[in-house]
DNA sequence: TCTATCTTTAGACTTAGTCTAAGTAAATGC
DNA sequence: GCATTTACTTAGACTAAGTCTAAAGATAGA
């Protein structure tokens, strides 16, 4: 259990169990965009009593508390993102995988101004084909 | 088992069966963005015998002919949406319900610009509160 | 009409998620 | 430090959404 990952828990009102901080050193540095059943196979293995439901109480915990998000962006998948800040999504249409897009990538204009709807937020979503990059998988 | 409903399905190399015209009147006449249970449930009331494998087949079946288009906008839920031309969606988040909105209405600026990804379609998912208008409920 | 193909059906099965009741652990009062 | 309350976790039952299967029914062509 470490430290900071406590640390960070306490702050944003939730106390640390074990349980809790396993969930958040997976869920929290991870950039896959995982399922809750993925994060509990992932969490499982480090700490293979854990249950099922533990798992989801815990996610929609820290939804609740702001420490991540819940996204459904396609096929009815739910999952959970550690980044809370404003960006986009990019969904590559060949492999299911999500990416994140900088805020500052797109500009969307005249957002307020749609008839009848008070906009609270708003997001991008892309979908595609991931460019294979040249020195990188 | 409207002639016309017939005719548009065989435009779109979909043999009309009568379990198919049913869901055809029902799924692309309405801006309620429902579920496949739901509109397993309003094809019911005119058809009661009809299967619910039969109703999701026919759904995928007009997805892949592009006659409706799959949607997954919020809390994992899978919905339907007759109108396949461009267009956002706005999701009131005190009711759930998703509305279109027209293409038009926004501009997103520097799309094909995203480094690393090449888009083939996007769309803007807007959250937050509908007016009440004042004429009209 | 006979046959091959397509479609539909009921129900079994799967998967994602919630709920419940009982057991543990942690915090509080004294 | 011990008893009591409160919070957390557990296994497993349950539910909802969706797919699969095997058999039956409908349709079209020879």
């Amino acid at each position: 259990m470490r430290p900071d990952e406590a640390a960070l828990l306490e702050k944003h009102g939730i106390k640390p169990s074990a349980q809790r901080v396993a969930v958040a050193e997976f869920v929290l540095h991870t950039d896959a965009h995982p399922s809750a059943d993925e994060v509990w196979s992932r969490v499982r293995e480090r700490f293979p009593m854990v249950s099922r439901a533990t798992v989801y109480n815990t996610l929609n915990l820290f939804v609740e508390k702001g420490l991540i998000r819940q996204l459904t962006l396609t096929g009815g998948r739910v999952v959970f993102d550690p980044n809370v800040e404003k960006h986009h999504h990019f969904i590559d249409e060949e492999t299911g995988r999500i990416y994140d897009v900088p805020w500052e990538a797109l500009r969307v204009s005249r957002v307020d101004d749609i008839d009848g709807f008070e906009v609270h937020a708003y997001q991008v979503v892309l979908r595609g084909k991931k460019r294979s990059r040249r020195r990188r998988t």
